[in-house]
DNA sequence: ATAAAGTCTATACTTGGTATAGAGTCAACG
DNA sequence: CGTTGACTCTATACCAAGTATAGACTTTAT
């Protein structure tokens, strides 16, 4: 498979396959006698995962830190579990985050209607202070 | 005043103050005769102005937007609050998101405890599919 | 044989800064 | 007057996580 197909079948683009591979997340990979990169299955998986982690809101770090506890089936999960609970306490500090900014943008929209000039824009008013 | 008085009083980085600049979101300033940017109170006044949108997560461009608003005060806010209300609606949506993913992620902590191997690692096969 | 489609590397761009290197400036101290 | 230390200057590189080119090469189809 060359890395066209790659990348319909994954729907990564091949700008991404390639970038993964020079981050490290793709293991070395075979040439073609006219140095195409040349794919099999398991490296689709191995994209498929990525993806799969990404659409989590992974980082590329974090992605790269469960593919080599793949490679060590042996050793226990608990750094696995350790990753995702430190991520899901991130995901929830970031709602916070956004659900306080969320309150101070209701409060400035109604602070002001369209029929203002800047100078008595409520909104800029409140930027101002 | 020179940058570090400004740095200072404002707590934006002396890196930070001139990347604003850079980008625009400060007027042309003068230079002392050793080439010091020198500063007047209404460049602290807007670098807080910028501080206040950028922690209400607005980016330099939404900044920039109503930086030059402010310079037309007799024209219509209207603009204003539509730039307010579409970053609302991206953070509502961003909300969203995040606490689908959240959900996620607390199904896949739960689906796995801390004594398990990888290879049997609720997570990772979760992921795996 | 040639044209079109695919792939290669290397580089630049994005956002919002942060972090250097190396040079120049300014104020104080002896 | 010299020199040290603190400050500032420009220019450049770096981070995430890709995206988008340019210019060269390879393969496929006609």
């Amino acid at each position: 498979m060359k890395i066209g197909d790659v990348a319909k079948t994954t729907g990564c683009s091949i700008q991404t396959i390639r970038f993964y591979e020079k981050k490290g997340l793709l293991p070395e990979l075979k040439r073609s006698s006219g140095n195409y990169r040349v794919y099999d299955k398991g490296t689709i998986e191995q994209l498929l995962f990525i993806k799969q982690c990404r659409s989590l809101d992974m980082s590329i770090m974090e992605v790269k830190t469960l593919m080599d506890s793949r490679s060590r089936p042996d050793q226990s999960c608990s750094n696995i579990n350790t990753l995702i609970a430190k991520h899901l306490s991130d995901v929830i500090i970031r709602i916070e985050e956004l659900n306080a900014l969320k309150s101070l943008l209701e409060n400035m929209a109604s602070s002001c209607d369209q029929d203002k000039t800047i100078r008595d824009c409520g909104i800029l008013n409140y930027l101002h202070t």
